[in-house]
DNA sequence: CTAATTCATCCAAACTTTTAAATATATGAA
DNA sequence: TTCATATATTTAAAAGTTTGGATGAATTAG
């Protein structure tokens, strides 16, 4: 009961998130991107959304943050991928709505 | 071709848009109450999210404006409804991510 | 070791969102 | 018409987001 409750609590924590970093132009970019390319690299990334290295790391973190995407460090380069996982776990959540 | 292009920009208009309807405690507090009421008034509202009575038109006024709520006026009140194409658009785009 | 490369962090400016008080508008009741 | 009720709009403050320059840290190449 109690972990059911908590469980809501930390759902609509996690959807407000997910939401949030969808909620952009950017991000929505590089989301839509990571379906075609599996991975990418923050170079790639600023190439697509054409904004400076400063900025592509802090809408990748928000991303990341959010849980819709996953890293991984291979020597200089970090490596993103989508967290399908958390974007099915979004996706049902509004499933349940209608 | 440039009909698809077209689709492609309205779409993401709208998944932000939508994603950013989401992205707030209130807001969000607001669709999970619809699924459970099927409609509500922004008196309803204020009860449910413990915000002013401006404050509460504006989050609806948003939530009208990203086109996942619909509202209807009978006489003084304002019924408030999902939009469930809207949510299955919105849940369909999370779909085709992964 | 030194240079170059890749990414993160800090900072500050510009902009947007959230919130509520005051006020306006619209409808219904007396 | 006059008063009460439901919602919208205006305005403004506080908080949060987005952005890039400067700088830092870690890794690789020469």
């Amino acid at each position: 009961m109690l972990r059911m409750l908590y469980k809501a609590i930390m759902d609509c924590k996690f959807i407000e998130k997910a939401a949030g970093a969808i909620a952009d132009k950017s991000r929505l970019s590089i989301l839509i991107e990571l379906r075609k390319k599996e991975t990418l690299t923050n170079a790639e990334v600023m190439d697509l959304v054409g904004l400076s290295q400063p900025c592509v790391s802090h809408h990748i973190k928000l991303l990341i943050d959010s849980g819709l995407v996953n890293s991984s460090k291979e020597g200089r380069n970090v490596h993103l991928q989508l967290n399908k996982e958390a974007v099915q776990q979004l996706s049902s959540f509004l499933d349940g709505l209608v």
